[in-house]
DNA sequence: CAAGCGAGAAATGTCTGACAATTGAAAATC
DNA sequence: GATTTTCAATTGTCAGACATTTCTCGCTTG
């Protein structure tokens, strides 16, 4: 863990670095008790402010927590899914938002995702699962439903799809997608017509997946992706026509 | 941005998070300067140290960027996928490594990813990724060639066939399952006839690509990973003989 | 007049020292 | 022996100061 003073990049910084080296690599494992800030202040030849600085870079990125009092300090953290989830998610409803990437893009390459899914949550998925993705297609398909709502229950019917294929890595790579889409899905106004062609599809899935069809179900997705491409571009030339 | 002091939790963490929701809701456009640290410690109510904490731990994500001098400030950052890539590959490598998910679920899971690549690369590489993926092949096959780099090259191979789908949101999720990889592909070991059928699944991809033939492109990924399956089984059950 | 130079101002980066709040463990008390 | 008290260690927060960087603006000089 070496720290040069001179440098032109922050002190915090770089001893935030180190300690994720030394995390990353393995010197330090979980639930190890880091120094006491005034221990690596004076390991680093730093400040405590200057190493605190650093702790709550990594406490940023769940790689630490810290507790108060006698036997407190900092520790290793496990970083389990579930605490990856939302930085995945934030991160990648920012990276669509700034980078202008367009809804046929973004679609694509949730529904590519999606399809990847498929024959193993054909294989595998519970009766759980399914039973979940029934009750929000019937949820899709009560009248009054807000736009919101609506596209709220499309989130949970395909993560149900995505965590029926039994694997944690693919539903966290999905999250991000599936839930950064979120925003860009709620500019689409859904009509009773589209909404009842869209569930007509979910429930396309969900009897492909009761009967284990994977192409069957790779089939429909790629239907529902044609179909909800389309519906953007109906709201893309509305939105032209009403500028020009 | 409220923020309350008598909370169980750090000050820093809320006002960390009362920005960062500025930033997601968009009241916090792209390059727009936030108060100083000075102004910000008066209307949190709260001391210097605190803020800079707060402002660390966005930066520490990438939503912030400071710039010291007069002009100087935290501004919000362009969060770009070349800044996101580093923060997904350390995040990934951590979740398999700290959560002691098994090669198979990570190797099923990174093989999904690929092939939901396969159709859009076939139709979309361009004779550069497809020379890059030739290279990487040569490569693979000249002698004296370490293990380790022989799985830098493998990266690299794969990473091309991923780009190609000319997608960045697919390059983004994949370059975290592809890269965290890594560690536990390098716990193989290549004997010189494995690296033959290794490689010869490779050039099968890339011939396939070549024709913009998907459905090869696809076959040729999924014997690739009944093969790396395979290769992992082997490893596992030399080691539990040492054992026992 | 233009170009360069220098002083100053504004902002972040860092340090010092102190106190508050929390918490576990040891010591004291009943 | 059980309970309460005290204490020490640690993080959380604050105040003020100085160092460093960088832009701006006015002044000097060719």
């Amino acid at each position: 863990m070496k720290i040069d003073p001179t440098s032109s990049v922050d002190l915090s910084a770089q001893i935030a670095k180190a300690i994720r080296d030394a995390i990353v690599s393995g010197a330090l494992i979980v639930d190890e008790r880091l120094p006491s800030e005034a221990e690596l202040a004076e390991q680093f030849d730093v400040s405590r402010p200057t190493v605190r600085e650093a702790l709550k870079r990594l406490a940023a990125q769940s790689l630490i927590r810290t507790q108060r009092g006698a036997s407190g300090g900092a520790f290793v953290n496990r970083l389990s899914f579930r605490d990856a989830y939302p930085q995945q998610i934030t991160t990648s409803t920012l990276l669509l938002s700034m980078n202008a990437v367009s809804f046929e893009t973004a679609c694509e390459a949730r529904y590519a995702l999606e399809r990847a899914c498929a024959p193993l949550s054909a294989q595998r998925r519970t009766p759980d699962q399914l039973a979940t993705m029934r009750a929000e297609v019937h949820r899709q398909g009560q009248p009054g439903l807000s736009d919101e709502s609506f596209c709220d229950s499309d989130v949970a019917f395909h993560r149900a799809l995505v965590d029926g294929a039994g694997n944690p890595v693919l539903s966290y790579q999905l999250a991000g997608a599936v839930e950064a889409m979120q925003p860009l899905m709620n500019m689409i106004t859904f009509t009773a017509r589209s909404r009842a062609e869209i569930i007509k599809l979910h429930t396309a899935i969900a009897d492909a997946l009761d009967a284990r069809d994977a192409g069957a179900v790779e089939a429909a997705l790629t239907e529902l992706e044609r179909y909800t491409q389309s519906l953007a571009r109906d709201v893309m030339e509305k939105r032209a026509k009403k500028r020009g």
